[in-house]
DNA sequence: CGGGTTATTGATGTTCCGTCAATACGGATC
DNA sequence: GATCCGTATTGACGGAACATCAATAACCCG
């Protein structure tokens, strides 16, 4: 296997380096995850990884970027038309569920909100995706235009279900019932509050 | 200044050191923050912070600890019996007051939540904090042992307020006013609904 | 089947962290 | 105030990891 080259197109080559990058991200943090390690699982040379990415930091955001893009998706909530307890009822399983299902993803992406220290990029990454996820949780509950108390609420909510996805996955202190009970309330009385008016 | 030494008692040495490093961590990330600059900052060689705190993860642990310790007091609660209302309305302002004061330290405290990338021992220095706020609040609220669904619904408050802070400090995307009239009315809504029981 | 394009390599330079024996500072002792 | 001893401090060194670059060889094309 070694004297022998295996030369791909670069679409297909960038694309398996990403994979084996995606992968050593999610495993190790930032200072623990080697190029070597990805390369090695990408089966290349740490040379070839750093033509492709550049450096081991723009790798990373391009992770980050893929990650994060598939995020809004994980937690789609396109739904019918229902009642707003109905509504917000079924959400809050999608929500849930995608936390329980893709642990270690989310954790790398909330991790590095401040992630690999507070990197600008990084951050103007995550906010997309988070406005994404406002974005449908906002389309499926007022048709319209929604309104910016409307998108803060809910922004502000997701920093909510963060934490208590954190007490109930990462520190156990809450099942999950415990956790979907106390978010529903919590986001039918900032959505709630805000119609009177 | 080059080949004289300064020999100081290692208590005194170490504090110096630390209050260097805090200062280094608090303006790069954890990546971008060399053992030099912090050894350069407390006028000592490289070789005696590690000397000092073994490792510069373990550095950053000292700081991330020390900065952590200080957090609960910094949004000190300590208010005199009122009515409820009243009583979240000045913790509101205190907490936002502790926000807008020290983004640097917490912007660094929170982006590190993960951090250096999800370290346990970061995770569990920084859950002791939060545990420590919590309980400070707790007890203002609930004067006897509070109940574990309370402190349940402060820590998640704690995720939306940090949420929110990051809307508005970071992001400018929201006022103080607005922030702080959502965080009450969804304080109120939280542990209002928890004594309906 | 040869020739050229370029994907891929391997060696090399650089930076930074961590270690260790050697050193010299400062209090103790007389 | 001179000397001695414990240890705080240094400076040089080894190693790990990222990044660069000229050289190489694999694949496509005529």
């Amino acid at each position: 296997m070694s004297g022998t080259r295996t030369r791909l197109a670069p679409g297909v080559r960038r694309e398996q380096i990403l994979a084996a990058a995606r992968d050593v991200f999610v495993a190790n943090d930032y200072a623990n995850a080697s190029m070597e390690a990805v390369a090695r699982r990408a089966g290349v040379t740490t040379g070839l990884v750093n033509h492709y990415f550049g450096t081991k930091r723009e790798l990373y955001l391009a992770v980050v970027e893929d990650l994060a893009a598939s995020l809004p998706e994980m937690v789609d909530t396109n739904l019918p038309d229902l009642p707003i307890e109905e509504l917000v009822a079924r959400n809050m399983k999608r929500f849930l569920d995608a936390f329980e299902d893709n642990q270690e993803i989310l954790s790398m992406l909330l991790g590095s909100e401040g992630g690999l220290g507070r990197d600008p990029e990084v951050a103007r990454i995550m906010g997309r995706a988070r406005d994404g996820i406002v974005a449908r949780m906002a389309y499926n509950h007022a048709g319209e235009d929604p309104s910016p108390e409307l998108l803060l609420a809910l922004r502000v909510f997701q920093g909510a279900a963060d934490a208590a996805a954190t007490e109930w996955l990462r520190r156990g202190r809450a099942s999950r019932d415990e956790v979907e009970r106390l978010l529903t309330r919590t986001l039918l009385a900032m959505v709630g509050e805000l119609s009177k008016r």
